[in-house]
DNA sequence: TTGTATGCGTTATCAT
DNA sequence: ATGATAACGCATACAA
């Protein structure tokens, strides 16, 4: 009952009770360096008995590999970032590294202390959903530290670091275009658009115009909006920024009056178009309490696909993000970079999936 | 551009820069000995010019403690480990530790394998949700090396660890009574059942008929299914087991097959109860590909609350599991016995919410 | 209050 | 193929 201190069994012990060096002992329980058969089944056996077990700690001090990568996500309890620490952690794990989890909340402060405390505890690597897409210090110093850097879901301006991203503008015009097509001239738009470095909406409208913007460091509801432009503008259609539903936050209630303010306005938009799971939520809920029928009183398409968009009603068309491959990919990326690849930084653009679903119909005046 | 090896910045440099010992530079830096003011100034300048950053490895070598805390989910792609982990997270980040997390899938093969990762890494302690209620040698063997161990969901017999579930067996007795109450007298079970020790579904009726049966080291689905009996035997009404679905994987397809089975018999209950988040989605889908009317043709009660139970049709009553809030008292707990509480386990056991929506009505034939 | 010396458990560098 | 011994970066007992 007084041994209940940690696990003292030491590969001196090992190496003590096989009547060989500790080097020797290292050597077979460690699997580098040769060694005859006959003494690594003493060893090995001799390791059995006590119960051995290797200090990861010390090893990963002086090999400087720690077998750990650390992921920073936005928020771990939203199906989108689940899904893709998912398939980082089946990677991960398939090559024998762990991963060291924090959520950033999509604040910057909190990412640079999660950035600190994983460097600190000497992850090999970072995988990353950035909070802020211009400044980011601590990822310039740990690129120059010589960290692998993976982003993951947005990229950074002049960050020399891999991203794997979506396709969102092309998705999203692909979208807007399905409506159109449709024979819906007025189409609605409920999306996050918090921050762009370069104003308000009616500034990027003007930046769309002149065309001298770089979708791919953009955030993703930018990029939404901008397909959004992109279809309208191919379809001959005015863009009216009334229709533009910007939350501004990333909330329920704001896109929940967003909706409301779109869909209870007397020339409300035929089809409407949400550009990710919790504004998709937040609309439906808006739409049955206002008791409208899809798709007879309005069509809708959503970004991202969630589970009661197969079951409900008449189903609802989705745009299907491969989360998981996103979180495969990033940690392949990861892993080669730690194994040495040191070739130009690559920027992964996955194209979601559509799931056309009874949602899409003509608009009932046409 | 040749010095991009790893941050070489030790503490040795930081001392030899500000003029003291490491002895010395250490404790400023550490946080622990004592020091002169102008001492902890220039130690910290030296530091912040070089850009020094402790290594955590170091520091857990010697004090032994990491800092870090591991964690066995099932799958955190499902959103029942994603808010628990979410609670885990908040908490431990609070207190400074970091999160090392892996997924069981259930399987007690990958647990083992996670186990024996996460304490060579030499976590501090273990948040689990075991795969296996009654071998673990794995954790007996933690908790004798003097690991903490917290169990999660669901806890194992003969373990002195401390365990954070919820009274499934209160929570679904409480549903099935309302359905009762309600005029029900033929209402179905969707469950997972998958593995109990003491045999098949008629084998656990006749152990609950003894009452020999300990329900809190039960699996959850059936805690669930002793709730159903439980309300069942109260309100005086036959126990039919053709109305328990048993489905015996986790898998949405069996659940379907399941729910298939009860809905379209000639006989079929008039009230179904869906044991957790996978059944009530699957069996959804077959209730509207059935078009069936809740609560007109069925009456529906839910264990686990998803986001579309309270926008769809007439809204599903469904039983709120306090996940989040299991994950930080799963956390706050590891962290005193981290911290050296070596009180006698605790078993908690959180009551769930039930939040009451438009899918329970009296039968059509009554 | 500060410095010296030693050790944490392992891998790495030499000899042999 | 094996063994002594020196690192790895930090904390800590002890001396000063």
């Amino acid at each position: 009952m007084n041994d209940k201190r940690q696990d003292k069994v030491t590969i001196t012990e090992v190496a003590k009770h096989a009547g060989v060096s500790t080097a020797t002992a290292g050597r077979v329980l460690g699997g580098y360096g040769y060694s005859r058969q006959e003494i690594k089944d003493k060893v090995r056996q001799a390791a059995e008995e006590l119960g051995y077990r290797p200090n990861l700690l010390a090893r990963g001090l002086i090999t400087g590999k720690t077998k750990t990568i650390g992921v920073v996500a936005g928020d771990i309890q939203s199906p989108f970032y689940a899904s893709i620490l998912r398939g980082v952690a089946d990677v991960t794990r398939a090559a024998g590294f762990g991963i060291l989890l924090t959520n950033s909340d999509e604040q910057i402060e909190r990412e640079l202390e999660a950035v600190q405390l994983l460097r600190e505890k000497q992850v090999d690597g970072l995988i990353i959903a950035p909070s802020d897409l211009s400044g980011s210090k601590h990822l310039q110093a740990a690129v120059r530290d010589g960290c692998p850097v993976v982003l993951i879901d947005r990229a950074i301006k002049n960050l020399a670091a891999d991203a794997v991203c979506v396709d969102n503008r092309a998705a999203s015009r692909d979208c807007i275009t399905r409506l159109t097509e449709a024979g819906h001239r007025r189409i609605g738009l409920i999306a996050e658009l918090e921050r762009w470095e370069g104003g308000d909406i009616t500034d990027f409208l003007s930046a769309v115009e002149g065309s001298a913007l770089d979708s791919s460091t953009l955030f993703p509801s930018w990029q939404r909006l901008y397909g959004y432009i992109d279809a309208l503008r191919s379809a001959g259609l005015p863009i009216d920024p009334d229709l533009i539903g910007r939350v501004g936050v990333y909330s329920s209630e704001g896109a929940r009056k967003e909706t409301q303010r779109l869909l209870e306005w007397s020339e409300r938009p035929t089809a409407l178009f949400t550009a990710d799971g919790l504004m998709s939520a937040a609309a439906m809920d808006v739409i049955t309490s206002l008791d409208l029928q899809i798709p007879r009183d309005l069509s809708l398409i959503c970004f991202d696909d969630l589970d009661w968009m197969s079951f409900i009603k008449p189903g609802i068309a989705a745009v299907v993000q491969p989360l998981t491959e996103m979180g495969e990919a990033a940690a392949r990326l990861m892993l080669s970079r730690i194994a040495g690849d040191d070739s130009a930084p690559q920027y992964l653009a996955l194209q979601p999936k559509f799931a056309a679903r009874g949602s899409i119909a003509a608009p009932l005046s046409s």
